[in-house]
DNA sequence: GTTTTTATACTGACCGGTCAGTTCAATCAC
DNA sequence: GTGATTGAACTGACCGGTCAGTATAAAAAC
């Protein structure tokens, strides 16, 4: 059980879901589609998954603990080289842009969910949000403490500004402007963060 | 043809589907569903529209209408008061958290779609969308052509910055902290975007 | 001022297709 | 030789769209 080649599978069956639900959305996706998009026989899915609708859970779970990873790890990086923590923001914005440049597809599925009620997968989306916006959360505490942000920010509700920020310029950069590098990009996103934007 | 009548039923069709739709995503939703919510048969959904997919095509035309004349009317309005185009900013986002306070549903739908590819109704969403930036960036041109902000600003991808910072925002509030005042969260995203964040 | 006609709006049973999930004997890979 | 995969057939619930018929109200005819 779970062995190198049954992981790999999972593997295929995450890669094919992934692109197909962010396209078309999870209902329209047929599990014959899913399968055939993996190289796979449909029996096979229903070796790996017990339903649908769990696939799609772990696919969820899957994809936000990248994501997670990479910000806490971008995060430390960022307050080891200045000591400052917004540095550490900083990094992490450029992580959450790296993060969507390479997986675009989980990122259109996960916000096109994120705000849903009455679903099967509500409980999972809500545990897995609440891991990502935690790590933005945090960075800005420790910025706070150190004295390096306003006491009176918000810290729940500026964080899900900045996520909001990010995600959405992103989506746009990669739906619209895709030949841009992410440099600009996060340059421009830089620069509206650190009240740059005032002329003079 | 277009009698008040017919209006009228149109109206309950689309506030009963933009609920649905929100809730359960497009492919979930039936059309027997939004019927029922409506209090009408089926067939008179299909007496009102050709098909499913253009009932939620002229849903997101209507809902978008709504949104830009009010982000419209309100950077008129801001603009007038003191003359300075930064105020009319602020008033937009003042107007885009009254709308997604009044019609939650819609907005969730909006930003569940707006990414997808390959749907039907992608060409129909990209116009929308249009509509909705343009305003926003006109605002931001002002701003710069008045010098209120850097010559240096990207207006496109600030203009989706800003969107999208107070859409996932106000989303938030309303799912996870629904009871804070609007007059709250629109402070917290000023003092945000006034870079009045940084300490001292 | 009552009957007839017409146009528009609405109804709901029905049909044909689709799809998640099941089953299982046969084959593959380590 | 045991765990993983295949492939194909099958089931049954579900759903988008259709259509013959009904309801309503205003205009036309008498």
């Amino acid at each position: 059980m779970n062995s190198a080649r049954r992981q790999a599978t999972r593997q295929k069956l995450y890669e094919a879901a992934v692109t197909l639900i962010a396209e078309q959305g999870f209902s329209s996706t047929t599990v014959d589609e899913i399968a055939e998009r993996a190289g796979v026989a449909k029996g096979t899915v229903y070796y790996n998954f017990a339903s649908k609708t769990e696939l799609f859970e772990e696919l969820l779970r899957h994809g936000v603990g990248l994501l997670t990873r990479s910000l806490r790890e971008a995060a430390e990086a960022g307050v080891k080289t200045s000591g400052r923590h917004v540095d550490a923001l900083d990094a992490m914005i450029r992580a959450g842009l790296d993060f969507i440049a390479r997986y675009p597809a989980f990122t259109q599925l996960f916000v096109a969910e994120l705000w849903r009620t009455n679903r099967a997968w509500q409980s999972t989306l809500l545990m897995v949000r609440q891991d990502a916006v935690t790590v933005v959360a945090t960075v800005l505490k420790d910025a706070v403490d150190a004295g390096e942000l306003s006491e009176e920010l918000d810290i729940p509700l500026t964080a899900s500004a900045l996520f909001g920020m990010v995600l959405v310029a992103a989506l746009d950069w990669q739906a619209f402007q895709p030949e841009r590098s992410i440099d600009d990009v996060h340059a421009a996103l830089s620069r509206l963060l650190q009240g740059r934007v005032a002329s003079g």
